[in-house]
DNA sequence: GCGGATCAC
DNA sequence: TATGGTGATCCGC
């Protein structure tokens, strides 16, 4: 390529940069603002799983995997220079008092499923992977306060709630307007009969709620109302990232981690501030080899990317300079679906099969039973209440 | 259409 | 002692 590079005649780079230039205008004159996307992502979940689990591996360096292999770490043990997709045996070696915690699939499975039911009640749409990266799409019309409010537990009952406990417990009220649309909500988050009722008077119980929170309507609102239902529901930090397309979302996301989020306001300024000296490495898509392939060509940063706009047009493949300088423009997808189909059962699924539907109702009904069902195999129990 | 390379997780 | 498994995408052949 360095070779191909020193071959390029100053006359071919000018060609090529009026060729690029045409097409970034494009991109630009096509630029959308208009959306919000909010990425969440758990934090260094299978170990944070693990901790809440065993109290003893708090405050301790821990990694879940093998001795070949780990696939995370918590943060006491990356203090030490354990990374995820490390062989536990190196591992142990920068950190002899590392606990490895074997993997425990079933369980992740278990607690993916309750943070996906925590994001559905807030937005229109969203995709929960296996893996518990989820992004979402908003926004939300104004909801009443009430909707928005919620008390936050005390003392330790916050984990493993068993499903289907205390269904009793669920009044008129709930079913209709409360933001908990799941049947396994423990009882203390019950919406207010009295809002006024903040300092709650004991009810000879532990687990009375003594604070209240009302979370707003903007999308940094939602987005902490979210990762607040998760905490509150597993006990798990998230960490978020809210942007106007879902290649910021998720940088932003690792901003402000753990437990922090961030948002790039919807202009294109903010957006290019956010960008320049942005390494390329932290985008998704750019590996370890395009990093190291675009550094030989003096290419660090994201502003550096698209000074080099050119030149890459000549070195590489249409889809490749096309993808660097979406990059560096900060454009990135819009939407959720990439494609038409996605094996798992999902509320996006949902909301793009809704969109295309003749008959919305009936197949909103159909595919939120599908859900339900889906859901109930995993042991969790739900309510899904069409509106 | 297939296999290799790259990448995410 | 010991360095994963899977699926997606792109690219060249």
């Amino acid at each position: 390529m360095m070779q191909q590079k020193a071959r390029i005649t100053s006359q071919q780079l000018r060609e090529a940069q009026l060729q690029v230039d045409r097409f970034a205008m494009e991109l630009e004159h096509c630029r959308d603002l208009s959306n919000t996307i909010v990425h969440v992502d758990m934090d260094a979940f299978y170990a944070a799983v693990e901790m809440r689990d065993n109290p003893e591996l708090k405050d301790k360096p821990i990694a879940v995997g093998s001795m070949s292999m780990l696939s995370t770490s918590n943060y006491h043990a990356r203090r030490f220079g354990v990374r995820a997709a490390m062989p536990g045996f190196i591992a142990k070696r920068l950190c002899p008092h590392l606990i490895i915690v074997p993997l425990n699939f079933d369980k992740y499975r278990v607690v993916s499923k309750q943070v996906g039911i925590c994001l559905a009640p807030t937005s229109i749409c969203s995709w929960v992977s296996c893996r518990i990266r989820s992004q979402l799409q908003m926004p939300r019309q104004d909801w009443p306060e009430e909707r928005r409010r919620y008390f936050i537990k005390t003392g330790n009952s916050a984990e493993n709630d068993e499903p289907g406990k205390e269904v009793n417990n669920l009044s008129e009220y709930e079913l209709s307007a409360s933001p908990l649309l799941f049947e396994d909500s423990p009882p203390d988050l019950q919406p207010p009969g009295n809002p006024s009722q903040v300092n709650c008077k004991e009810q000879n119980k532990l687990q009375i709620p003594q604070k209240s929170v009302v979370f707003g309507t903007s999308a940094e609102e939602v987005v902490k109302e979210i990762r607040f239902r998760i905490e509150q529901k597993t006990t798990l930090t998230a960490s978020a990232g809210i942007a106007p397309n879902t290649m910021l979302a998720k940088v932003c996301s690792d901003k402000n981690k753990p437990n922090g989020q961030y948002q790039i306001l919807p202009s294109r300024q903010a957006v290019m501030e956010f960008i320049k000296d942005l390494p390329i490495r932290k985008i998704s898509g750019i590996g370890k080899v395009t990093e190291k392939m675009l550094k030989a060509l003096g290419i660090i940063t994201c502003a550096e990317l698209y000074q080099q706009r050119a030149l890459l047009s000549l070195l590489f493949s249409e889809t490749s300079w096309h993808y660097f300088l979406h990059i560096s423009l900060g454009l990135g997808s819009t939407h959720l679906a990439r494609d038409g189909e996605r094996k798992s059962m999902s509320v996006e699924r949902t909301f793009n099969e809704i969109n295309k539907a003749e008959d919305q109702y009936s197949l909103c009904q159909e595919l939120c039973s599908e859900i339900a069902q889906d859901l109930q195999k995993e042991g969790l129990k739900v309510f899904l209440v069409l509106l």
